[in-house]
DNA sequence: GCCGTTTTCGGCCCGACTGTTTTCAGTCG
C-alpha cells in the first residue's frame, strides 16, 4: 500500500471530525499527520508488514499509529466508518455554503432539524434560523441567497486554464496606472496543477482606496464583497481574491499569499520556536521589525535553506536532507519524446516535427505512435510501422545535428503483454508501455499487468502510469509503489506526461521514485504543434516534487540518451 | 491528537472581515 492512500484516509477523517464539530486542533493532527504520511522517504505498509518497528514520523503518535496500523491491514480504520456512517449528508451540504463552516452547519442541523437545502431553505423564508443564538437577519438572507453557489457546485480549474484569466488580468493592470506592483500568488503561484482562485497582492502607493477604484473599473465580472485591505471579485467564473498592501510589505506579503496553508503553519511554527513571529506584513523579532527585500532573505533570517514557491505544500520541504538549490527548468531539456505523427492520431507529419524541433533548439526527438489495438486512434499495423521506420532512419541520414529515435506507445493488452511480437519491437529504439483500455480492473490485478509490461525486456518507458484526467477521470487503481519499485529494478524510465490534463506521474511520487534510484522522462504527449507547449507544465510538476536535471532522463544529450536505450530487447 | 521535557498538561500560525455582540465567535484567506 502507498503512503497517499494511507495519507488519504486520515484526511478524510480529518474532514469527518470537523464536520462534526471536533476539537480544531484534533482536526489539525489528523491533517498534519497525512501531510507527515506523504512527505516520508520509506513505505509504511512494506516496514509493518516486515514486522519492523516504524520509525518515528512527525505528528504520529500512539493513536494514529494505531490507526495506520488498521489501514495497512483492512484499507481503513473502524473509527472512519463508525464517523462516516453517523454524519448526516446535509453537514457535508451546508458546510459548502460560503458563510456557513462546522459550528453554523451543526447547530443549523442540531437545533432546527434541517435535513436537507430545501428544509434550510424553507427555515430561512420562515425566518426561524434568524431566531437561533448566534444568526441574525443579515446572516440569514446571506445563506439564502448562498444556497444558490452550492447548487452551482463550484469546480477547480485547471492551471492552464486559469493561465487564460491571468493574462487577462495582466493586461488589465497593464491598462491602469495607479498599481504601482501586483502578482498573481497563491496556488497559482505554486504551480499546483488545478487552483480554486487567483490570489492577487497589489502594491499601489499614494492611493487611499485602490481595490475600491478597481472594483469600480467594471473589469471584473463580479464583486462578490470586499473590505478596505482585501476584495473577492471572479473574473471567467473563477474568484479571484485581491489584497492591498504597502510597498515595504510586498515581499512578506507575497509570501504570505503565496503559501500553503500547511507550509505557514510548519514555518511559523520554527519561526515561533525561535522567537520570531511571521505575519503578511513582515516577520519581526520581538517589538523589532525586520527588514525584508526578497522571499529569500525570510528563509535566511530563520537559518533555513530557501524552498521555492512551488515547493511550499507542508509536504516534504521541511525534510533536513533535501535542498532545491539545483531544480529542473525548461531550459534543461535537450529534446522530446513521445510524440504522435499523422500515422496514427497526430496532426503532424514526421518532417513538420523534425523541422519544429529544431526550430526549439531540440538535438532530438523521440517518435510514438499508437500501437495496433489503439484502432480507435489510428493505432499503426506492422507495415505501417515498418514504414516509418525506413522514413525516420531516411531523416537521421539526412541530418547530422538532430536525432529521431524510433518508437511506438504500445498498449499493455490486459493481460499486461505488449501489442507486437518481440522481434517488431526489436526493430525501434525504445517502447513506451501505457494502458489505453480495460480500466476497470481491481487494484492488485492492475498493478500485476503493470508489473508485467514493465517486466518486458523490450519496456523502456511506461506511459501516463495512472491514466488520470484531471477534474475528469480519476486513474485506475493501481499501487504506484509497487509499480515504481519494479520500474527502477527493471531500468524502466516513467513517463511524467505533461499534457496538463494528465500530469501523470503525479508530482507526489516523484520523491519516493528517486529515493528508489528512479528516473522520469518529461513528454509532452504531442499529437500536434500546440502540445509542445505542454512541456512547461510538466516542469513546474517536476519542479514540485524537488527533481534536479540528473533526475530527468531528456536533459541529457543525443549521446546520453542514446547510451540508456541501447540494450535493445 | 501530538508535543516537549520545568515528565505532564498547556499550547498548537496568524490576520481580515462580518455580524452578532455588548466584547467576540465564526468563517475565510
Ligand atoms: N497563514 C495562513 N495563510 C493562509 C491560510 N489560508 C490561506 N492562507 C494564505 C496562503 C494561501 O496560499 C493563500 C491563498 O489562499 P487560498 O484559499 O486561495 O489557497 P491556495 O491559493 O493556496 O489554494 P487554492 O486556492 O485552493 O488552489 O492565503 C491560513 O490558514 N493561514
Ligand atoms: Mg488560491
Ligand atoms: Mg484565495
Ligand atoms: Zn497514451
Amino acid at each position: 500500500m502507498e503512503n497517499a492512500s494511507i495519507a488519504e484516509i486520515l484526511e478524510e477523517y480529518a474532514k469527518y471530525l470537523e464536520i462534526n464539530n471536533e476539537d480544531f486542533f484534533r482536526v489539525r493532527a489528523y491533517n498534519s499527520a497525512a501531510r507527515s504520511v506523504l512527505g516520508l522517504d520509506f513505505n509504511i505498509a512494506e516496514i509493518l508488514k516486515s514486522g519492523e518497528e516504524l520509525p518515528k514520523i512527525k505528528g504520529v503518535g500512539k493513536n494514529i499509529q494505531g490507526h495506520i496500523e488498521e489501514i495497512v491491514n483492512s484499507g481503513t480504520f473502524h473509527e472512519l466508518e463508525e464517523i462516516k456512517s453517523n454524519t448526516p449528508q446535509i453537514l457535508i451540504v451546508m458546510n459548502k455554503i460560503p458563510g456557513v463552516g462546522a459550528k453554523k452547519a451543526f447547530k443549523i442541523h442540531k437545533e432546527l432539524g434541517v435535513n436537507s437545502l430545501g428544509e434550510l431553505e424553507y427555515a430561512c423564508i420562515e425566518n426561524r434560523l434568524a431566531m437561533l443564538d448566534g444568526f441574525g437577519e443579515k446572516s440569514q438572507n446571506k445563506i439564502l441567497k448562498n444556497i444558490e453557489y452550492v447548487k452551482l457546485s463550484m469546480q477547480r480549474r485547471l492551471l492552464a486554464d486559469a493561465e487564460e484569466t491571468a493574462e487577462k488580468i495582466h493586461s488589465f493592470f497593464e491598462s491602469i496606472d495607479y498599481v504601482e506592483k501586483y502578482e498573481i500568488a497563491g496556488s497559482y503561484r505554486r504551480k499546483l496543477e488545478t487552483v480554486k482562485d487567483l490570489d492577487l497582492v497589489i502594491v499601489a502607493q499614494g492611493e487611499s482606496n485602490v481595490l475600491d477604484k478597481i472594483a469600480k473599473e467594471g473589469f471584473f465580472d463580479e464583486i462578490r464583497e470586499g473590505g478596505e485591505k482585501k476584495i473577492s471579485a471572479a473574473l471567467d467564473g473563477l474568484p479571484v481574491d485581491l489584497r492591498c498592501f504597502e510597498k515595504d510589505d510586498f515581499y512578506t506579503a507575497l509570501h504570505h499569499f503565496t503559501g500553503s496553508k500547511a507550509h505557514h503553519e510548519r514555518l511559523r511554527g520554527i519561526a515561533k520556536s525561535k522567537n520570531f513571529k511571521i505575519n503578511e506584513y513582515g516577520i519581526f523579532q520581538g517589538d523589532k521589525k525586520l527588514k525584508v527585500s526578497s522571499e529569500e532573505e525570510i528563509y535566511e533570517i530563520l537559518g533555513l535553506h530557501y524552498i521555492p514557491p512551488e515547493l511550499r505544500e507542508g509536504i516534504f520541504e521541511f525534510r533536513e536532507d533535501l535542498d532545491f538549490e539545483n531544480l529542473v527548468t525548461e531550459e534543461d531539456i535537450k529534446g522530446i519524446f513521445h510524440i504522435h505523427t499523422n500515422y496514427s492520431d497526430g496532426a503532424m507529419a514526421l518532417q513538420d516535427i523534425v523541422d519544429y524541433c529544431r526550430s526549439r533548439n531540440f538535438k532530438y526527438t523521440g517518435i510514438s505512435d499508437h500501437s495496433r489495438s489503439a484502432f480507435y486512434a489510428g493505432g499503426l499495423k506492422e507495415e505501417e510501422l515498418f514504414d516509418q521506420i525506413e522514413k525516420i532512419d531516411a531523416v537521421n541520414a539526412e541530418n547530422r545535428d538532430f536525432f529521431v529515435f524510433k518508437g511506438i506507445e504500445s498498449d499493455i493488452l490486459p493481460d499486461g503483454s505488449l501489442d507486437y511480437s518481440k522481434d517488431v519491437l526489436q526493430k525501434l529504439d525504445f517502447v513506451i508501455a501505457s494502458i489505453h483500455s480495460h480500466f476497470n480492473m481491481s487494484m492488485s490485478e492492475m498493478t500485476d499487468r503493470i508489473i508485467k509490461a514493465v517486466n518486458n525486456p523490450c519496456t523502456k518507458i511506461l506511459g501516463h502510469p495512472t491514466g488520470r484526467l484531471l477534474l475528469s477521470r480519476d486513474g485506475y487503481q493501481v499501487d504506484m509503489y509497487e509499480v515504481i519499485k519494479e520500474c527502477c529494478r527493471n531500468n524502466v524510465i516513467i513517463e511524467l506526461n505533461c499534457n496538463p490534463y494528465r500530469l501523470d506521474i503525479d508530482w507526489r511520487y516523484l520523491q519516493t521514485l528517486i529515493k528508489e534510484g528512479g528516473r522520469v522522462i518529461l513528454c509532452p504527449d504531442a499529437h500536434s504543434k500546440n502540445g509542445f507547449e505542454h512541456i512547461k507544465y510538466g516542469v513546474y510538476a517536476a519542479r514540485k516534487g524537488g527533481l534536479t536535471p540528473a533526475h530527468v532522463l531528456n536533459t541529457l544529450d543525443t549521446d546520453g540518451i542514446a547510451g540508456i536505450l541501447k540494450n535493445k530487447c
